[in-house]
DNA sequence: AAGAAGTGCAACCGCGTATAT
DNA sequence: CATATACGCGGTTGCACTTCT
């Protein structure tokens, strides 16, 4: 340690030190003095910009060495002393599960840091190992098998793919059961229509942190919106028959396709700040953007989510794939579209009691990164592989431009929907009737 | 009692990535 | 688009303290 430093990171600690007429930036344990700087900075100017530390408060450390002396020892709700046996369970857990990942595993374990927990975890690795111990108790086996059997696209970089492997997910949850499904192999399904509340932790009881993000602009500016039509719209987009019964609404990057069909039969779910690759793609959430309270259709859910938070999107995008190229191998639409162009997507469905179903995305969201490899092409089809329709997708104005820079939001060209069902009026345009709409088949 | 070895922890380093300019 | 800056994570190191011989 204290070997020269010679980082190339802007905050190793030698980013001004090394500068001829600068101050040396002090290394070593923190002094109390150091402390107290610290914490009224932070009181004053709150947590983040670390730099400025050095230039307002005159502190003689390197911002990196004030977030982490920060983050480690003077943040509060911080716990000291040693793990309780509950927390060493929880660790040894987490463990088994996400491997090295203390960051994520510290998000479990309230007021400790990872790096804490990585202390930990190092000298008992270190006394299991010289013990001859195995290092999982219970017959616990550490993660190693992706959640999917699906190979995923050779494009995505390995910590593209890493992103997927919760190992929540690992074991193979029928997490959505599609009834056009006919082989339905290794994808983790999305949706279900078990009640959320069993779902989310069927196959571990740890409930998966909110994977941690590096900064990004607008954390409420990244959405998926899904909501279902009410009841009394449902039998109009959903017969008896079962035209479109369940039929997901799905995302894959690589393509950025979307199936939609009627709602899923969640009516909704939410998903909380999901991890997402390089990319910059980051959805906060997909949000309940109605609700019906009476829904009598116990398909419908009871407004609650019956999403599991946190699930990634990554995983429902390689959902989405698979289960697109088991089922829609012949009848996808139709139009594609340049990168730029579904670098913002955006479409409404919007019944006419103000139910939508809207899909938007970040201006953040970068389709061309590498991490997603392939040129985003963005394809809108129905469900129903037997139907024969195929609905395009075209730019038109939609909601969320005021989102940000670039107004060339996607939507989907009513009349091409409109088109897809005989009969249906065409006036209403920019806004799909779900009353309009007959049965497809 | 003293030195060696082991242990635990704080802090640093390197790197990847996000954001600002 | 390139570059600079900032943030965060995981790995590593140094050192004080404890235990062992």
């Amino acid at each position: 340690m204290n070997s020269g430093a010679s980082g190339s990171s802007s905050e190793s600690l030698n980013e001004s030190a090394g500068s001829a007429g600068e101050v040396a930036l002090k290394k070593g344990p923190w002094t109390a003095a150091e402390d107290k700087v610290l914490v009224e900075y932070v009181e004053r100017y709150g947590e983040g910009n670390w730099n400025a530390v050095r230039k307002k408060m005159g502190m003689l450390r390197c911002g990196k060495s004030c977030r982490l002396r920060w983050t480690n020892h003077l943040r509060p709700n911080l716990k000291k002393g040693s793990f309780t046996p509950e927390e060493e369970q929880l660790i040894l857990e987490l463990h088994s599960q996400l491997g090295n990942k203390w960051a994520r595993m510290a998000a479990q374990l309230p007021g400790r840091t990872d790096n804490e927990i990585k202390n930990f975890w190092n000298t008992r690795i270190k006394r299991k190992l010289r013990d001859g111990l195995p290092l999982y108790p219970h017959g616990q086996k550490p993660r190693q098998t992706p959640p999917m059997q699906t190979p995923l696209p050779q494009q995505h970089s390995q910590a593209f793919k890493n992103q997927f492997f919760l190992p929540q997910y690992q074991t193979a949850i029928p997490l959505f059961h599609n009834p056009f499904q006919t082989g339905f192999h290794g994808a983790t399904p999305i949706f279900d229509q078990i009640p959320c509340t069993t779902l989310q932790h069927q196959s571990s009881p740890l409930p998966i942190p909110p994977p941690r993000h590096k900064r990004y602009r607008d954390p409420t500016a990244f959405s998926i919106s899904i909501a279902s039509a009410p009841a009394s719209e449902y039998p109009t987009m959903m017969s008896p028959h079962g035209i479109l019964p369940n039929a997901p609404l799905s995302f894959n990057l690589s393509s950025l396709q979307m199936e939609m069909g009627a709602a899923p039969s969640p009516s909704s779910f939410s998903m909380a700040n999901p991890e997402l690759p390089s990319s910059q793609l980051q959805f906060s959430r997909i949000m309940k953007m109605a609700e019906s309270s009476s829904n009598p259709d116990p398909r419908m859910g009871h407004g609650g989510l019956l999403y599991p938070d946190r699930m990634l999107l990554g995983d429902m995008m390689e959902e989405a794939h698979s289960w697109a190229n088991m089922n829609l191998p012949q009848n996808k639409c139709s139009n594609t579209y340049s990168k730029s162009e579904t670098n913002r997507l955006a479409s409404d469905l919007v019944s006419p009691s103000g139910m939508k179903y809207e899909v938007s995305t970040s201006p953040g969201i970068d389709s061309s990164h590498e991490d997603l490899g392939k040129p985003a092409d963005c394809h809108v089809s129905t469900p129903d592989a037997n139907c024969g329709r195929s609905l395009n997708v075209s730019t038109v104005g939609c909601a969320s431009g005021a989102q940000g820079d670039n107004n060339d939001n996607l939507g989907l060209d009513m009349h091409d929907i409109a088109a897809l069902f005989p009969g249906t009026p065409t006036a209403e345009l920019g806004v799909l009737s779900w009353e309009n709409l007959p049965e497809i088949c």
